[in-house]
DNA sequence: GTTGAGTGCAACCAAAGGTTGCGAAAGGTT
DNA sequence: AACCTTTCGCAACCTTTGGTTGCACTCAAC
């Protein structure tokens, strides 16, 4: 619908560390900078300026707890992601199909019209 | 399988522009650097820096015609590449479904000890 | 109150995406 | 053949993004 958005959650799971991040919440459940960054190989910082990516389009929030900061994905918005992948995959598929049909056809009307 | 190849891919069809350009490339057939531009926010350089990083994972391949050079997409590798997207995507779905599972099973509970 | 873990902010660096400018090669025109 | 147009590739430069180090702040625990 909205391709400016599209472009936005694209972008935020474009990138590996990125990914791997969103990985690592959903299978071990809320983590912070500081916990995520020792199963990264990447500074504490660096992990940071990613979860505030992935904040900004809404595929995780925080949650204040004492001086940490717990980060957890929205079920929601991951759900939203996925679904473009499966979108943007299913259109790539869908044109290959197609031109492999094509290709097909054309091949036959050539061995059809030459003879072999 | 491989990782680095993997993150290669991503990171190849991660950029809206390249997406762009093979959704070009897959709906019109074979095109050239210029003629993609000509359909693109960017110019003819920027272009020709995107068809290089697509060539160089094997989404695209070059047939020089003249002085031209026309690019098509690689059915194989971009048939690859949608196996990726979707492997993804089907493995945070299972991970969001169990999430949810989990926590239908602890609401639950929940009600069932405190009986309302 | 001091110490330690976790955070945020700022400065700095390198790589990626984008632009402009230019020169070279291929094709069409006169 | 000479000329003009189109397409391309290369180089220089700018901006954004991902990454690092360094420092100051907060909260918890002793």
């Amino acid at each position: 619908m909205n391709a400016a958005v599209d472009d936005e959650l694209w972008s935020a799971i474009g990138d590996p560390i990125r990914r791997t991040m969103i990985d690592l919440l959903l299978s071990d459940g809320p983590g912070t900078a500081t916990s995520l960054s020792r199963r990264l190989p990447v500074t504490r910082q660096a992990v940071s300026k990613h979860l505030a990516v992935l904040d900004r389009v809404g595929l995780i929030h925080a949650e204040p707890a004492g001086r940490e900061r717990h980060y957890q994905v929205d079920e929601a918005q991951l759900a939203r992601a996925v679904a473009q992948l499966s979108a943007v995959g299913s259109t790539w598929d869908a044109r290959l199909r197609r031109i492999k049909r094509i290709a097909e056809t054309i091949e036959l009307h050539r061995t059809d019209n030459q003879g072999g």
